[in-house]
DNA sequence: CAAAATACGTAACATACGATACAGCGCTCC
DNA sequence: GGAGCGCTGTATCGTATGTTACGTATTTTG
């Protein structure tokens, strides 16, 4: 059963073509706020035609867009009444320390992230990088660099052709040449956006990489270049932005490929588990 | 100071006509969805003409309604940002899906750990790492490297002397002749403990250095020399151990150390602030 | 109680919004 | 490699929306 119109977007938002799926992505990632907005705001923000949207919310099923906003109110005011909303978590277990809001936040981060994250998602992300038949590069911002450095470690091992890349700017530009569309790139990007990640994940797409975005809730610009994008919560009450949802993510992603290649069972992971 | 719309209105309420007040009423008592409608129908609502509906948010300083929904609109985005307010529908879908179990054993890990984790432990080891009068050193194993990496990018920004041990194992044991009784030693060291950081510890113990060691609940060996433990839940469904746990303290121990510095009055924060 | 000022609604207006037709483009499949 | 299909953006149109002017009603004040 379908109740909510996030859910319904994660269940359709795979047979939807690119343009909408960004639509779809867009409004995923800061849901419900964009679709109650202007067709035109709309629009923009997910860097389609206008267009492009109202076909997006007649795939949903709705006759226009003002029903289709009508809808996102009334489930809105729904979830803002609901008591449910008012009893979460009562206990903050006294401490004063300003510990528990930290982790109390971060928890909620990660809920609702996934919240916004179908299985069928993560599965169909999964499967890119365990059937992909060329090669998977990862990269990371300035912060978020440790974050591809542990998906690739992981993925490296049962994985053959696997790539973390490293260091200066021009070294892994040099990497483009290798890249093709068979190929795989797993970027991590958050606030502040770096333009030399852009500029790369722009220049790997015209080159037809398939790239899975790895970002924020405001979605780095790369998303308009990204076959999949994650959008992961950041906000903590510290002074710096939480990679903590993102890594969930990725340590969940690196389960299922490792799972979805075992099923395969490929000769790789047995040759693996006769090594131990 | 008024921070949000609805205290403006209440604050303003008294002072205005019948109809406008009306149509305040109805505001409030659907806050704020019915802003989020058209003039038509927020007057009808309310049961007053469109004029009155105007004349409503111009007293509230607004130039026009656009301007008037943008601004709910904005305050609704961050209502729904905030830990605090936001809450997760019921029960996850219990899909039949592989990640709904990953998720939740990671949230559960989370609990745990910081559970066996007080708040003056934890405000310690920011203590340690913030008032060091020495440098920082940070290094960690096989998978949970990129931890430390994580870790040595914030610290590093506001501390001088931070530094992330990487490269083979020669690279770092010849760092040991920097490393004295006023700095501090960070290790990440997880299943399956890793001989090389082993003997690391060791040594830079035997040198007087403070060791901070982020390891599993079955504790890394170096725990021996270690002044400071942080035992982390990592057990999920997955062929992989996850260091989600390790990572959500990294950050909050992260925070803790930026906060206290700042209480501090560090030079280095205030030149930092003053860059941006 | 009278007169003035303020508040309110009706009606007309202009803007900008959503909707649609159409053409160009890339992609897939034979 | 070519033909067909489907997706996407540009341009145009009708309309619903916010806005304003003005006349009437209501309250306030001397």
């Amino acid at each position: 059963m379908i109740s909510s119109i996030a859910e319904l977007i994660s269940d359709r938002i795979g047979t939807m073509p690119a343009g909408e799926r960004r639509a779809a992505q867009t409004l995923i990632a800061n849901y419900p706020l964009t679709g109650l907005k202007t067709v035109a705001e709309f629009s923009a923000a997910a860097g389609v035609s206008s267009p492009t949207i109202l076909r997006f919310v007649a795939r949903l099923g709705f006759q226009n867009y003002p029903e289709f906003q009508s809808a996102l109110q009334d489930e809105l005011a729904a979830q803002l009444q609901s008591p449910a909303s008012r009893t979460l978590n009562p206990a903050s277990p006294v401490g004063g320390g300003a510990v528990s809001p930290m982790l109390e936040a971060t928890l909620q981060n990660m809920r609702e992230t996934f919240r916004h994250l179908s299985d069928k998602q993560l599965a169909d992300i999964a499967t890119r990088l365990a059937e992909r038949r060329g090669k998977t590069f990862l990269i990371g911002g300035r912060f978020t660099d440790p974050l591809a450095r542990y998906m690739a470690a992981h993925l490296a091992i049962i994985q053959p052709d696997v790539y973390h890349l490293a260091g200066q700017e021009s070294i892994w530009r040099d990497r483009l040449i290798d890249m093709g569309k068979r190929d795989v790139l797993v970027i991590f990007d958050i606030r502040r956006y770096q333009e030399s990640l852009v500029r790369f994940a722009e220049k790997a797409h015209q080159r037809g990489v398939q790239i899975v975005l790895f970002t924020d809730q405001w979605l780095s610009p790369i998303a308009r270049f990204a076959r999949h994008v994650i959008a992961g919560r950041t906000a903590v009450p510290s002074a710096w932005d939480s990679s903590a949802a993102l890594f969930v993510v990725a340590e969940t992603l690196i389960g299922a490929v490792t799972r979805q290649l075992e099923a395969a069972g490929a000769k790789r992971i047995r040759d693996l588990e006769s090594l131990r």
